[in-house]
RNA sequence: GCCGCGUUGGUCAAGGGGUUAAGACGCCUCCCUUUCACGGAGGAGUCACGGGUUCGAUUCCCGUACGUGGUACCA
């Protein structure tokens, strides 16, 4: 049995979305369980819609997943390039070699010419308006014209395109990973082009060759492809043979979460949630915002794509990159697609705040609570206070929210919501209790309360009367973790001053 | 239009001839917390439709509907 590999050829033409990082991470689950090779390739065939700066961001995307190849673009290896730009002699050749053995032709015709041959077949009311076997008899190619006038247009350089000769009588089929055995009649796809005007080679071509020069053993990719498979298992029996041809296997859709459609690059912006891995601008050049940026943790953004299309059967829905290498099965990954939803990604990320150690989760807070000008102490403090508010946090910033009333005093105190029912006693109750605190030697949560706990019943106040008011002294709003844990967290000093602060603008 | 793929609550889904049809997200109620969350206990809500096959179909078969993908010198 030879060394399992996979590869991912993502085209840099735009950000990373869902569906890609998702395909990435079942291609490198399967390498890995398999102890095979994950390979990146790029696919920057189509040069008019190449973006600078696409494929460091692929590389970026990839590296903040986790998800290293072992082979590729960066990290070179054995069947280099990697990039198919820089390939462009091999696939000519092989598109030659089809030519040369009758599989594919030569085509001049023009965008204009194809587009005259459409109209006319839809005039004449038919379906198909494919350049296939019904149409090409009547096209300029090297079938129809004579050997010496495609050799002068060849020499003369007319612009040319080669064709695979596609025999509509055929059949193919193959077993797909997750759908099973497929059966595709050769009538319905067109003549596909192969090497296009500019010598780069389509998808088609690209893809079958490098498959086979780098020794990939299974392939994954979206279902959006299923139906180009004929022309593939064609390439494959014309070029290499079938016997070398990798295993299929076409994953599930990510679609829209309302209305229908698959998840498109512009439904995060239209709809409020990130679409893309890390941050990437739209097309009007806005920078969008990745679930990076948004405030997730990569396992957890990892975690919620594994399970958007695959289940492993028990109720367990927290894994890890190394649980998810282990228990990944393509037997248990859906034919259905899958409705993306928000609200279910951000739980995953509360779950996985929740799970992981304090001390992996300080430089993701450290950044947002930096990025609003908070100066911090020392990782100590930090660590006692992301203990007392991460089960309160669903994305990093809300710990902006839930913690910067440890570092500053509330600038706005909702002083409205005790007002109603604030009295004399009151007063005089944190008057006394701001007396009181200067005794306490211990400054801890547990001393305070018990301060805060005998000056009540000395005042004959129920607690819940007073505890409320305290906090909003302390947070300044009605929510945070323990009150006697905010006071001894941010000092005596600190605590006494908040309290006449309020007292004053209660008056 | 043609071809492919699909269809279990609002969403993700387990199950696969006989089940009270798991579980999770979201929603609702209650408990805990003299706050907000977390946590806990409950609740509402589902097998697209029509025919077969069968003693019995959510499950198997065939249709229909609906969804979705492809039908490019895009990937």
């Amino acid at each position: 049995m030879s060394t399992v590999r996979v590869r991912f050829a993502p085209s840099p033409t735009g950000g990373l979305h869902l569906g890609g990082v998702r395909t990435i991470l079942y291609n490198y689950l399967f390498a890995k369980q398999n102890g095979g090779k994950f390979i990146l390739r790029i696919e920057d065939t189509d040069q008019s819609r190449y973006v600078e700066g696409a494929e460091q961001y692929i590389f970026d995307c990839l590296e903040w997943c986790g998800l290293i190849p072992d082979e590729g673009v960066v990290q070179g290896g054995d069947y280099g390039p990697y990039r198919q730009s820089e390939r462009k002699a091999l696939y000519a050749e092989y598109a030659e070699r089809l030519v040369t053995e009758g599989k594919a032709y030569y085509a001049f015709d023009t965008t204009e010419e194809i587009e005259t041959m459409r109209t006319t077949l839809k005039s004449a009311g038919k379906n198909s308006l494919q350049y296939d076997a019904s149409s090409r008899t009547s096209m300029r190619n090297s079938l129809t014209l004579m050997p010496e006038e495609t050799k002068t247009l060849l020499q003369n350089g007319t612009p040319y395109v080669i064709r695979l000769k596609v025999e509509p009588t055929e059949r193919v089929a193959f077993d797909d990973l997750i759908r099973g055995h497929i059966e595709l009649e050769l009538a319905v796809v067109d003549d596909k082009v192969l090497l296009k005007a500019d010598g780069m080679p389509t998808y088609h071509l690209a893809v079958v060759v490098d498959d086979y020069l780098m020794k990939i053993t299974h392939a994954f990719r979206g279902e959006e492809w299923l139906p180009s498979a004929p022309v593939h298992i064609l390439l494959w029996k014309y070029l290499f043979g079938l016997d070398n041809m990798p295993k299929w296997a076409h994953l599930p859709l990510i679609m829209k979460p309302d209305g229908n459609g698959k998840l498109s690059k512009r439904d995060g912006e239209r709809l409020g949630f990130p679409v893309f891995a890390l941050q990437w601008p739209d097309a009007s050049g806005n920078m969008q915002a990745g679930f990076k940026e948004r405030g997730f943790l990569p396992e957890a953004f990892l975690n919620m794509l594994a399970v958007l299309g695959w289940h492993d059967g028990t109720e367990q829905e927290l894994f890890s990159l190394e649980e998810l290498i282990e228990k990944f099965d393509l037997d248990r990954v859906h034919v259905a697609g899958a409705k993306f939803d928000f609200e279910k990604a951000k739980w995953f990320n509360a779950e996985w705040i929740k799970k992981l150690p304090t001390t992996n989760l300080i430089p993701y807070v450290k950044k947002v609570l930096v990025e609003e000008n908070i100066h911090l102490k020392d990782d100590d403090f930090l660590v006692k206070i992301i203990d007392l508010v991460k089960e309160r946090c669903t994305l990093f910033p809300d710990f902006y929210e839930q913690s910067k009333f440890f570092f500053v005093s509330p600038v706005e105190v909702d002083t409205a919501s005790i007002q109603p029912k604030w009295n004399a006693d009151k007063v005089d109750f944190f008057n006394s209790f701001t007396q009181k605190i200067e005794d306490i030697a211990n400054w801890t949560a547990e001393s305070i309360e018990a301060t805060f706990k005998e000056e009540v019943v000395q005042h004959g106040i129920k607690p819940g009367e007073l505890l409320m008011p305290f906090r909003i002294m302390l947070v300044g709003a009605k929510y945070g973790p323990g009150v006697f844990e905010i006071a001894a967290l941010i000092g005596k000093e600190e605590t006494k001053k908040r309290i006449e602060f309020t007292l004053k603008a209660l008056v």
